[in-house]
DNA sequence: GCCAACGTTGGC
DNA sequence: GCCAACGTTGGC
């Protein structure tokens, strides 16, 4: 059982987008190090939902994986802008799992928070300049992560 | 909207 | 294999 954290730019894809939809194949990795990490993923496995760009960045909410990595469709549509003409059907570059929509947090965890907070030092994502858009979590972050959410 | 930080591409 | 040029991400 491992925990993640996933970007979204809200204006294409947000926390309720993902509430609407309940469940969605997250396609469209296109970094080898974020590929590496979808490929790690298992299904129960929780990731964080974050919000890059927008008004408030942060954490959003949570989803579950619902399958392991499978290759991502989107890179064999010609017409798909993540379409990727060295990728072939028998070897596939790039991979994508299914995510559930678990909940939306009463109190979202803001970027700014995190920064802030000496239990949450070392989250990939507060680190200057990480463009990383599949990071994994560890356990102590998560929960820290989940008892601010659920703050009153 | 700007631009620094980053990842990738391609010429050599 | 190096690295300059380019394109993109994402915080501000």
């Amino acid at each position: 059982m491992s925990y993640w954290l996933i970007k979204s730019e809200p204006s294409s894809y947000s926390i309720d987008d993902m509430a609407r939809d309940k469940s969605a194949d997250w396609t469209g990795i296109r970094n080898y190090q974020a590929r590496n990490f979808i490929r790690e993923m298992k299904p129960s496995d929780i990731c964080l939902f974050y919000h890059s760009g927008g008004e408030e960045k942060g954490i959003y909410g949570l989803v579950k994986v619902m399958s392991s990595a499978k290759p991502d469709e989107t890179q064999f549509k010609r017409s798909d802008s993540h379409f990727d003409p060295k990728s072939t059907e028998e070897k596939p570059i790039w991979y994508s799992v299914e995510v559930k929509f678990v909940e939306k947090f009463i109190a979202p965890v803001y970027l700014s928070e995190i920064k802030r907070d000496p239990q949450l030092s070392g989250m990939v994502v507060a680190q200057q300049g990480s463009r990383l858009s599949v990071q994994p979590v560890s356990p102590p972050h998560y929960e820290h992560i989940i008892k601010l959410a659920h703050r009153k």
